[in-house]
DNA sequence: GACCAGGGTAACT
DNA sequence: AGTTACCATGGT
Protein backbone atom coordinates (compact mmCIF):
# COMPACT_ATOMS: atom_id res chain seq x y z
CA UNK A 1 0.00 0.00 0.00
CA UNK A 2 0.97 3.93 -0.29
CA UNK A 3 -0.51 6.48 0.96
CA UNK A 4 -0.11 10.39 -0.28
CA UNK A 5 -2.45 13.98 0.78
CA UNK A 6 -4.70 15.12 -2.30
CA UNK A 7 -6.48 18.39 -1.51
CA UNK A 8 -7.78 17.88 2.06
CA UNK A 9 -8.01 13.64 1.69
CA UNK A 10 -5.35 11.10 2.31
CA UNK A 11 -5.85 8.63 -0.52
CA UNK A 12 -4.72 5.26 0.01
CA UNK A 13 -4.10 3.09 -3.09
CA UNK A 14 -3.05 -0.88 -3.46
CA UNK A 15 -4.66 -1.74 0.07
CA UNK A 16 -4.71 -5.06 -0.02
CA UNK A 17 -6.42 -7.42 3.09
CA UNK A 18 -8.79 -4.62 3.77
CA UNK A 19 -12.54 -4.04 3.61
CA UNK A 20 -14.07 -1.91 5.61
CA UNK A 21 -17.79 -3.48 5.82
CA UNK A 22 -16.15 -6.37 6.70
CA UNK A 23 -13.90 -4.51 9.08
CA UNK A 24 -16.40 -2.18 10.92
CA UNK A 25 -19.33 -4.86 11.01
CA UNK A 26 -17.07 -7.57 12.80
CA UNK A 27 -18.20 -6.82 16.68
CA UNK A 28 -15.34 -5.39 17.66
CA UNK A 29 -15.89 -1.16 16.79
CA UNK A 30 -19.31 0.57 18.03
CA UNK A 31 -18.71 3.95 17.07
CA UNK A 32 -19.64 4.08 13.41
CA UNK A 33 -22.64 4.81 10.85
CA UNK A 34 -22.81 3.84 7.32
CA UNK A 35 -23.60 6.86 5.05
CA UNK A 36 -23.03 5.19 1.42
CA UNK A 37 -21.68 2.18 -0.46
CA UNK A 38 -18.52 1.10 1.95
CA UNK A 39 -18.57 4.84 2.91
CA UNK A 40 -18.78 5.47 6.49
CA UNK A 41 -18.27 8.14 9.71
CA UNK A 42 -16.16 6.44 12.16
CA UNK A 43 -15.53 8.61 15.74
CA UNK A 44 -12.51 7.39 17.93
CA UNK A 45 -9.63 9.58 19.70
CA UNK A 46 -11.88 12.35 19.33
CA UNK A 47 -11.91 12.93 15.93
CA UNK A 48 -14.26 12.42 13.09
CA UNK A 49 -13.57 10.35 10.02
CA UNK A 50 -15.53 10.18 6.73
CA UNK A 51 -13.76 7.35 4.86
CA UNK A 52 -15.16 5.48 1.57
CA UNK A 53 -13.27 2.44 -0.16
CA UNK A 54 -13.34 1.52 -3.70
CA UNK A 55 -11.67 -1.76 -4.43
CA UNK A 56 -8.16 -1.10 -3.61
CA UNK A 57 -8.24 2.60 -2.60
CA UNK A 58 -9.14 4.09 0.46
CA UNK A 59 -10.18 7.93 1.06
CA UNK A 60 -10.03 9.85 4.48
CA UNK A 61 -12.07 13.09 3.65
CA UNK A 62 -10.71 15.85 5.61
CA UNK A 63 -7.43 14.34 6.97
CA UNK A 64 -4.47 15.83 7.08
CA UNK A 65 -1.12 13.63 6.78
CA UNK A 66 0.25 13.94 10.14
CA UNK A 67 -3.37 12.83 11.53
CA UNK A 68 -3.09 10.20 9.01
CA UNK A 69 0.06 9.12 10.82
CA UNK A 70 -0.61 9.50 14.10
CA UNK A 71 -4.05 8.44 14.47
CA UNK A 72 -5.49 6.67 11.92
CA UNK A 73 -2.50 4.05 10.35
CA UNK A 74 -2.41 2.67 13.29
CA UNK A 75 -6.03 2.66 13.79
CA UNK A 76 -7.21 0.15 10.95
CA UNK A 77 -3.66 -1.75 11.49
CA UNK A 78 -2.28 -0.61 8.61
CA UNK A 79 1.48 -1.61 10.16
CA UNK A 80 0.48 -5.58 10.96
CA UNK A 81 1.02 -7.90 7.76
CA UNK A 82 -2.35 -9.83 7.43
CA UNK A 83 -0.72 -11.81 4.18
CA UNK A 84 2.13 -13.55 6.34
CA UNK A 85 -1.02 -13.95 9.36
CA UNK A 86 -3.41 -15.44 7.28
CA UNK A 87 -1.03 -17.41 5.55
CA UNK A 88 -0.07 -19.12 8.65
CA UNK A 89 -3.35 -19.56 10.03
CA UNK A 90 -4.87 -20.79 7.03
CA UNK A 91 -2.28 -24.18 6.85
CA UNK A 92 -3.62 -24.87 10.37
CA UNK A 93 -7.22 -26.32 8.47
CA UNK A 94 -9.77 -25.96 6.51
CA UNK A 95 -12.24 -24.56 8.30
CA UNK A 96 -10.32 -21.62 9.72
CA UNK A 97 -8.98 -21.36 6.08
CA UNK A 98 -13.08 -20.84 4.75
CA UNK A 99 -13.56 -18.34 7.41
CA UNK A 100 -10.61 -16.42 6.35
CA UNK A 101 -11.70 -16.41 2.69
CA UNK A 102 -15.45 -15.85 3.65
CA UNK A 103 -14.23 -12.31 4.85
CA UNK A 104 -10.77 -11.92 4.08
CA UNK A 105 -10.91 -8.42 5.00
CA UNK A 106 -11.30 -8.37 8.28
CA UNK A 107 -8.41 -6.31 10.49
CA UNK A 108 -8.71 -5.94 14.18
CA UNK A 109 -8.72 -2.31 14.78
CA UNK A 110 -6.68 -0.81 17.38
CA UNK A 111 -8.98 1.57 19.42
CA UNK A 112 -8.68 3.72 22.61
CA UNK A 113 -7.99 1.33 25.67
CA UNK A 114 -10.31 3.09 28.08
CA UNK A 115 -12.70 3.25 25.95
CA UNK A 116 -12.94 -0.26 25.31
CA UNK A 117 -12.89 -1.06 29.15
CA UNK A 118 -16.41 0.41 28.97
CA UNK A 119 -17.50 -0.90 25.90
CA UNK A 120 -17.17 -4.14 26.66
CA UNK A 121 -18.44 -3.72 30.58
CA UNK A 122 -21.64 -2.75 28.47
CA UNK A 123 -21.36 -5.78 25.85
CA UNK A 124 -22.08 -8.54 28.72
CA UNK A 125 -25.04 -10.49 27.86
CA UNK A 126 -25.80 -7.67 25.62
CA UNK A 127 -26.33 -6.98 21.53
CA UNK A 128 -24.35 -5.39 19.22
CA UNK A 129 -27.62 -3.06 18.39
CA UNK A 130 -27.52 -2.33 22.02
CA UNK A 131 -23.88 -1.85 23.06
CA UNK A 132 -23.67 0.45 20.45
CA UNK A 133 -26.95 2.73 21.65
CA UNK A 134 -25.15 2.61 25.22
CA UNK A 135 -21.39 3.76 24.03
CA UNK A 136 -23.21 6.45 21.93
CA UNK A 137 -25.85 7.86 24.64
CA UNK A 138 -22.68 7.68 27.29
CA UNK A 139 -20.55 9.99 24.78
CA UNK A 140 -23.63 12.01 24.09
CA UNK A 141 -24.02 12.97 27.93
CA UNK A 142 -20.68 12.54 29.11
CA UNK A 143 -17.91 13.07 26.38
CA UNK A 144 -17.23 16.19 24.87
CA UNK A 145 -18.34 17.86 21.85
CA UNK A 146 -16.41 17.51 18.94
CA UNK A 147 -18.20 19.09 15.58
CA UNK A 148 -21.94 18.80 13.96
CA UNK A 149 -21.41 17.16 10.85
CA UNK A 150 -24.71 17.34 8.64
CA UNK A 151 -26.84 18.05 10.94
CA UNK A 152 -25.34 15.72 13.20
CA UNK A 153 -23.43 16.45 16.61
CA UNK A 154 -20.60 14.00 17.87
CA UNK A 155 -18.98 13.83 20.95
CA UNK A 156 -15.72 12.30 21.96
CA UNK A 157 -15.69 9.03 24.56
CA UNK A 158 -15.64 10.27 27.79
CA UNK A 159 -12.22 10.31 29.46
CA UNK A 160 -12.43 8.45 33.24
CA UNK A 161 -12.16 12.22 34.87
CA UNK A 162 -15.08 13.12 32.87
CA UNK A 163 -17.30 9.54 33.57
CA UNK A 164 -16.19 9.77 37.03
CA UNK A 165 -19.38 12.09 37.45
CA UNK A 166 -21.47 9.71 36.49
CA UNK A 167 -24.39 8.28 39.00
CA UNK A 168 -25.46 4.78 39.47
CA UNK A 169 -28.83 6.28 39.20
CA UNK A 170 -27.83 8.43 36.11
CA UNK A 171 -26.20 5.45 34.18
CA UNK A 172 -29.35 3.58 34.93
CA UNK A 173 -31.82 5.94 32.71
CA UNK A 174 -29.17 5.46 29.89
CA UNK A 175 -31.33 1.63 29.58
CA UNK A 176 -27.96 -0.16 30.45
CA UNK A 177 -29.07 -2.42 32.65
CA UNK A 178 -27.30 -4.16 35.56
CA UNK A 179 -23.97 -2.78 33.84
CA UNK A 180 -24.43 1.00 35.27
CA UNK A 181 -22.78 -0.44 38.69
CA UNK A 182 -19.95 -1.57 36.82
CA UNK A 183 -18.93 1.43 34.82
CA UNK A 184 -19.20 3.16 38.17
CA UNK A 185 -16.93 0.61 39.89
CA UNK A 186 -14.18 0.91 36.80
CA UNK A 187 -14.06 4.63 37.05
CA UNK A 188 -13.84 4.55 40.56
CA UNK A 189 -10.91 1.93 40.72
CA UNK A 190 -9.24 3.69 38.23
CA UNK A 191 -9.58 6.82 39.86
CA UNK A 192 -8.16 5.90 42.90
CA UNK A 193 -4.82 3.78 41.20
CA UNK A 194 -6.44 0.66 42.60
CA UNK A 195 -6.50 -0.32 38.95
CA UNK A 196 -3.13 0.57 37.43
CA UNK A 197 -4.62 1.93 34.27
CA UNK A 198 -1.81 3.99 32.74
CA UNK A 199 0.76 1.23 32.91
CA UNK A 200 -1.60 -2.08 31.38
CA UNK A 201 0.10 -0.74 28.25
CA UNK A 202 3.87 -1.54 30.06
CA UNK A 203 2.76 -5.40 31.85
CA UNK A 204 2.46 -8.71 30.29
CA UNK A 205 -1.08 -9.88 28.88
CA UNK A 206 -0.92 -12.06 32.14
CA UNK A 207 -0.17 -9.31 34.64
CA UNK A 208 -2.36 -6.57 32.63
CA UNK A 209 -5.29 -9.30 32.46
CA UNK A 210 -5.27 -9.54 36.00
CA UNK A 211 -5.57 -5.89 37.06
CA UNK A 212 -8.17 -5.43 34.69
CA UNK A 213 -10.25 -8.46 36.54
CA UNK A 214 -10.11 -6.60 39.27
CA UNK A 215 -12.91 -4.37 38.01
CA UNK A 216 -16.61 -5.90 38.36
CA UNK A 217 -18.04 -6.54 35.51
CA UNK A 218 -14.64 -7.84 33.82
CA UNK A 219 -14.64 -11.52 33.64
CA UNK A 220 -12.42 -13.89 31.60
CA UNK A 221 -14.01 -12.97 27.59
CA UNK A 222 -14.56 -9.32 28.30
CA UNK A 223 -10.61 -8.82 29.83
CA UNK A 224 -9.64 -10.93 26.47
CA UNK A 225 -11.65 -8.18 24.31
CA UNK A 226 -9.84 -5.61 26.05
CA UNK A 227 -6.62 -6.91 25.82
CA UNK A 228 -7.20 -6.99 22.28
CA UNK A 229 -8.92 -4.25 20.89
CA UNK A 230 -7.42 -1.67 23.01
CA UNK A 231 -4.12 -3.24 23.38
CA UNK A 232 -3.56 -5.64 20.53
CA UNK A 233 -2.24 -8.73 22.90
CA UNK A 234 -3.05 -11.20 19.82
CA UNK A 235 -2.32 -14.07 21.88
CA UNK A 236 -5.83 -14.32 23.60
CA UNK A 237 -9.29 -16.24 22.40
CA UNK A 238 -12.20 -14.36 23.61
CA UNK A 239 -14.75 -16.75 23.74
CA UNK A 240 -18.35 -15.49 23.48
CA UNK A 241 -21.94 -17.32 22.72
CA UNK A 242 -20.81 -17.23 18.86
CA UNK A 243 -17.53 -18.41 19.11
CA UNK A 244 -18.43 -21.47 21.26
CA UNK A 245 -21.27 -22.39 18.79
CA UNK A 246 -18.77 -22.56 16.06
CA UNK A 247 -16.13 -24.21 17.99
CA UNK A 248 -18.31 -26.81 19.43
CA UNK A 249 -20.08 -27.33 15.70
CA UNK A 250 -16.97 -26.91 13.72
CA UNK A 251 -14.09 -28.23 15.88
CA UNK A 252 -14.60 -30.07 18.96
CA UNK A 253 -18.22 -31.44 17.90
CA UNK A 254 -19.22 -32.11 21.81
CA UNK A 255 -20.96 -29.81 23.92
CA UNK A 256 -17.88 -28.21 26.54
CA UNK A 257 -17.49 -25.94 28.73
CA UNK A 258 -16.46 -22.44 27.72
CA UNK A 259 -12.99 -23.20 29.57
CA UNK A 260 -12.28 -26.10 27.36
CA UNK A 261 -12.93 -24.23 24.23
CA UNK A 262 -10.83 -21.40 25.00
CA UNK A 263 -8.23 -24.15 25.95
CA UNK A 264 -8.37 -25.82 22.97
CA UNK A 265 -8.19 -22.80 20.65
CA UNK A 266 -5.55 -21.08 22.13
CA UNK A 267 -3.05 -24.71 21.89
CA UNK A 268 -4.47 -24.83 18.34
CA UNK A 269 -3.76 -21.61 16.67
CA UNK A 270 -1.08 -20.72 19.18
CA UNK A 271 0.24 -16.24 19.63
CA UNK A 272 -2.33 -15.69 16.45
CA UNK A 273 -5.12 -16.94 18.20
CA UNK A 274 -6.87 -13.68 17.98
CA UNK A 275 -6.93 -13.19 14.73
CA UNK A 276 -8.52 -16.74 14.41
CA UNK A 277 -11.17 -15.89 16.66
CA UNK A 278 -12.00 -12.76 14.91
CA UNK A 279 -12.47 -14.65 11.39
CA UNK A 280 -14.27 -16.89 13.20
CA UNK A 281 -16.96 -14.80 14.76
CA UNK A 282 -17.69 -12.90 11.60
CA UNK A 283 -17.88 -16.33 9.99
CA UNK A 284 -20.23 -17.64 12.99
CA UNK A 285 -22.57 -14.91 13.06
CA UNK A 286 -23.11 -13.99 9.12
CA UNK A 287 -23.38 -17.69 8.66
CA UNK A 288 -25.72 -18.34 11.29
CA UNK A 289 -24.21 -21.56 12.70
CA UNK A 290 -26.11 -23.02 15.45
C1' DG B 1 -43.91 -16.38 26.97
C1' DA B 2 -39.45 -18.40 26.27
C1' DC B 3 -35.09 -17.63 24.50
C1' DC B 4 -31.17 -14.90 23.06
C1' DA B 5 -27.61 -11.16 22.91
C1' DG B 6 -19.36 -10.48 21.88
C1' DG B 7 -21.08 -12.75 30.38
C1' DG B 8 -20.38 -11.97 35.20
C1' DT B 9 -21.47 -12.20 40.12
C1' DA B 10 -23.01 -14.14 44.15
C1' DA B 11 -25.09 -17.66 46.50
C1' DC B 12 -25.46 -21.97 46.68
C1' DT B 13 -23.94 -27.40 47.14
C1' DA C 1 -14.14 -26.08 43.32
C1' DG C 2 -17.83 -26.70 40.68
C1' DT C 3 -22.79 -25.59 39.63
C1' DT C 4 -26.86 -22.46 39.29
C1' DA C 5 -30.09 -18.50 39.78
C1' DC C 6 -30.19 -14.01 38.73
C1' DC C 7 -29.13 -9.89 36.53
C1' DA C 8 -31.93 -5.16 32.74
C1' DT C 9 -33.39 -4.50 28.36
C1' DG C 10 -35.17 -5.10 23.72
C1' DG C 11 -35.66 -8.15 19.78
C1' DT C 12 -37.45 -12.48 17.75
Amino acid sequence: MTYKQENNNIIITNLTHFDIDETLDSGQCFRYEQIGESEYIVVAYRRILRIKQENETLTLYNTTLEEYEKIWHKYFSFDEDYENIKNILSGKDEIIREAINYAPGVRILKQDLWEMIITFILSANNNIKRIKQGVLQISEKYGEFIAEVNGVKYYSFPTSELLSKATVLELHELKIGFRDKYIVDACSKVASSEVDFENLANMSTDEAKKELLKIKGIGNKVADCILLFGLHRYEVFPTDTWIKKVMISLYIKKDVKIEEITKYALEHFGENSSYAQQYLFHYARKNKIS
